[in-house]
DNA sequence: ACCTGAACACCGTTCAAGT
DNA sequence: ACCTGAACACCGTTCAAGT
């Protein structure tokens, strides 16, 4: 035996990387950006905040291994379903997919993935990853896009995932506050419409403006997009 | 005489929330979100940091007043130019480049614009002023609008504008940080395609890629999400 | 009425020191 | 090698006190 290590492995696991990051992605997605500080974020480690400079290069750098975490998943391997890779518009419907579903799964993350300065000034959010962004071109390349069709897919693809998904995710996002208030306390106030009177068309339309047509709308427009790249796909 | 106010109204022109709010904003234009604390806005303005209380209520209320202040400009008005009420394809032509205006004149605030909650829930930024949505669907209903679409409308042209402008502000935002390292000190290094070794694709499409076709881009999926509104005109 | 001083409870980050 | 104590330079916000 040549260290003094803890024989009994148990009580603590001994920091990572990959631990702080997951720590971290469990706070925002619990409390929300602001309740992730360093201190907070070592003493639920069970540790001093010093200790996670070791791991991460400060809180920038920590946000950034947030993001970097959860794109990971958007990358093609050998455990992407069949279904994702027959032909590049079944490709796109599949990544299309995923990135929605990482903006439900951490809706307080997104705005992050969203909003960051991405390490290349031509790589676009969502798809902040060079792995990701190699994909996305190597398939249309390899199914007949000419180089600049290839990236004006790339950028029109990016624009509507931003467009649809940040709004979606603001909406599950919620309050970010815990012990939100969620009414002033006037009891019979229903919602929002009290302050109505001088916007007629707003409150006439308030049911048509309140309902969740997200599904439906990400889809169709989704279809609409694939049309649309499809017809420059010979430019 | 009644106060003993100062005759000699030069030095420092009192104190007013809409002073506050403008040296806020100068000071998120030209250094970024983050070198905006309470203490240097009050500095700035020759003032402790807890003399602002009496007029903001808060930090959070603070940016919230910036983004009311350059959403106002967006509501018509007497002063609109008469070319944009020539229909409402002229108005969403005249809105969405008066959004795209905001965005680049502040770019480090429009994420701010973006992301933040709205006062209510069909509130959708960007346009996330009462009497802007309030225009908006009034000039659509009046036009033959029914209202489903005129709210699919409200949606459809928010979700654009987000996908569009935040990557063009993120873009134009640039470093935040005003003394940031523009290259890493390598001086044969031509950019970012050193590590690009094990991504091909990118560095083949890379001029492509780095093309800035914005303008071009915003124009024609402009017009072409206002002819898919014009098809659902009827909806 | 308007602004301030002092205080409270936090931050991120550094660095020499401990084991 | 890994973690800590102490310190530095900040934060937002409150509240009683000053003029």
């Amino acid at each position: 035996m040549k260290d003094t290590a803890p024989t009994d492995l148990g009580s603590r696991p001994r920091l990572s990387r990959e631990r702080i990051v997951l720590e971290a992605l469990r706070v925002v997605d619990d409390e929300g950006l602001q309740a992730l500080s360093m201190r907070r974020l070592g003493s639920l480690l069970g540790v001093e905040a010093m200790s996670l400079y070791r791991y991460v290069n400060g809180r920038e750098d920590l946000l950034e291994a947030i993001v970097e975490h959860l794109t990971d998943g958007l990358r093609l391997t050998p455990q992407t379903p069949v279904s994702a890779v027959d032909g590049w518009q079944a490709y796109l419907q599949w990544l299309a997919h995923e990135v929605r579903r990482v903006a439900h799964a951490h809706p307080q993350v997104f705005p992050l993935i969203a909003t960051r300065h991405p390490a290349a000034p031509w790589l676009r959010p969502p798809l902040r990853s060079l792995d990701v962004v190699e994909d996305f071109l190597a398939v249309l390349t390899r199914q007949g896009f000419g180089d600049e069709a290839a990236a004006a897919a790339y950028r029109a693809f990016s624009s509507f995932l931003i467009g649809h998904l940040l709004l979606e995710a603001s909406q599950l996002g919620g309050s970010t506050v815990p012990g939100e208030p969620l009414d002033e306390g006037d009891p019979n106030a229903s919602s929002s419409d009290l302050e109505l009177a001088d916007y007629p068309t707003i409150r006439r339309l308030e049911p048509e403006l309140s309902q969740d047509r997200s599904d439906e709308e990400f889809e169709s427009a989704l279809e609409e997009l694939l049309d649309r790249i499809a017809r420059t796909q010979r430019g």
